[in-house]
DNA sequence: GAAATAAACTTGCTATTAGCAAGTGAAATA
DNA sequence: TATTTCACTTGCTAATAGCAAGTTTATTTC
């Protein structure tokens, strides 16, 4: 589990954000959903960064306790659940795409997918808007 | 010490930054250079979330390594060095104060310090510049 | 100028968390 | 009916964090 539970009432807004989505994992699973439309356990378990099971099905139980994603059955299978973005979860977006920019401007490594960064710095509101959009 | 030094390789901007910045301590010890002046090991040492003398040490290591903060000797005093965020720190500002924004949101128990919150609000590149102005 | 204090760490040990492999139960497919 | 699939859980090991105490060099204090 994650040093989370109780939240350390620090007052400081760069805390309680970190407390909320700052740990490594909780942050890629947004990212999953976000940018590239993952949406149940077994997508999430295909991820380059290779998330083990408990984690994630541990990460999963706290993003929704912390309303960021939502839990729902999903309708084409009995046994599966499609994990969404809450409009909490989707106001993260635009930490999301500073985090792209920052690292557009200092990874010189050969990219495999710079699309993203692409597409946000043509018209960043637009890719907003087009997440906001593709999740509701 | 973190899982670092070798970053993931996955071409994801958002990974990218997550491996440079993404740890909970690392990430505060920016924040404490950003929003509060702290400057030296002494003064990190004192922040509310209490971080091990060890683990400052290791961080203050790494964010070195990454080019996002230098240290440099205390003019003042031969045993104390200063620690300054770099060109590259400095522009995780935006990322930070979209963090602090996501925050004020959604974080409705009673602000010990909403004072930076309301400044950003009131004037946000104002802001911006401000961090930028102090820290060169 | 010797002794105590302070700044910035390091070291050693314990506690907590992450990661792997295997297992479970219910639903779907062959 | 037997096998596979999906979303997990469980048990164990490996890695990381956290605490207390120690070290080194510089600075005060007596």
């Amino acid at each position: 589990m994650r040093n989370d539970d109780k939240k350390r009432q620090s007052g400081c807004p760069v805390a309680f954000g970190l407390d909320t989505f700052g740990d490594r994992w909780s942050f890629v699973i947004i990212r999953e959903i976000m940018l590239r439309g993952k949406k149940t356990y077994n997508e999430f378990l295909e991820m380059e960064e290779g998330i083990a099971t408990n984690i994630l099905a541990d990460r999963l139980k706290h993003l929704q306790v912390e309303g960021i994603i939502a839990k729902a059955p999903n309708p084409d299978n009995r046994r599966s659940y499609i994990y969404s973005l809450t409009g909490k979860g989707l106001d993260l977006a635009p930490i999301v795409l500073e985090i792209v920019f920052w690292s557009g401007k200092y990874d010189d490594r050969p990219f495999a997918v710079r699309t993203v960064f692409n597409k946000i710095k043509k018209d960043r509101s637009g890719f907003e808007a087009q997440i906001r959009d593709s999740h509701i």
